[in-house]
DNA sequence: TACGACATGTAAGAGGTTACATGATTCG
DNA sequence: CGAATCATGTAACCTCTTACATGTCGTA
């Protein structure tokens, strides 16, 4: 039920058509918070068109349609973020792995942690670069929504490459430090 | 994809019962990295025996099976812990949210972030608590597991609690700092 | 004029959740 | 003996992905 509402957000920031939509499913978007594709969004949004909550507001060129988000829709989207967060969806595989590392040996161990610090050490890299330089001004209304995106995934990075040097660290003085 | 794996890898640290493994994924596991619930793990472990990746080694009381791993099932997890990261599955709704916070009017946009602020926080001190304590005696051979998910916790909800922060201090700053 | 990007859609199937269904054991 | 917990399973349904299918527009 986060797709609907995913859509609503992005449309909240301003009108678009299906296919801007699953472009911005690819970048901080959908690398932290939820994927999704065209095969997906096109039947979503002809959903939320047929309960009022967006409407298409403009057809162009090569059959597109934008769309834009209604006032009843607003109203969907401020309650469902105002509402208290209970626990909702959690799926990230990237994580999943990380927990299930102790079940390989110290050396294959070895490998699998340097193989995260280093990645995420090269993704900090390239979002800090990203964002000390000049804000991308294709974006338009959404970047304020970008910056956020891209500050997380700063954090994100930051922690997860910590966890990881911590864990060698301790396999380091587990397993003798020597090698 | 990842359920299999999840299962190879907590059958990997110790047998147990599919029962077993569906309280697993009620803790940090399905917090922070994958959720299944046992509708979904009965019948992935059937399939999981017929392909001989994991055998059932004991059949207790109330027809319970006790599943561990096997050495294809073991190799299976190596090779898919070793697999060069690429970009997995991601779904997180909390996250969601928080990115699409921008989509409210000032007001609004506090309360939410006050509250993912007071929600990491909070969960940030319960897992300190957790940590500093005695270690669980009841999870035995996944202790290891859990220490580690724990910790990647914590930095979770750190990064979380920074992330809102600053974003509240920046609304201030936008919106005059006033009231 | 060919290629790449824009643009939308459907169908089949995988994967997962919710609800239904059943029964044994333990503990107060 | 009743309630909670242990323990497994199936059926219907929902969601999303992959693959198929089609066509337009700009530009080199």
């Amino acid at each position: 039920m986060s797709l609907p509402h995913a859509l609503l957000g992005l449309l909240a920031a301003a009108p678009a058509t299906g296919y801007d939509l699953a472009r911005e499913f690819e970048s901080d978007l959908g690398r932290y918070a939820w994927q999704a594709g065209h095969a997906s969004i096109y039947p979503e949004l002809a959903r939320l068109a047929a309960r009022g909550l967006v409407e298409v507001v403009d057809q162009g060129a090569r059959g597109s349609k934008t769309y834009d988000i209604t006032e009843e829709g607003r109203e969907e989207l401020r309650s469902w973020l105002l509402r208290p967060p209970g626990e909702g969806v959690v799926r990230n595989e990237g994580v999943l792995r990380m927990f299930l590392i102790p079940a390989l040996d110290p050396d294959d161990q070895r490998s699998a942690l340097t193989a995260i610090a280093e990645q995420a050490a090269a993704g900090e890299a390239e979002l800090r670069e990203r964002l000390s330089g000049a804000p991308d001004p294709r974006r338009g209304p959404r970047r304020e929504l970008g910056l956020l995106a891209a500050r997380f995934g700063l954090g994100q990075y930051r922690a997860t490459n910590d966890w990881a040097r911590r864990a060698l660290d301790e396999l380091d003085a587990r397993t003798g430090g020597d090698r």
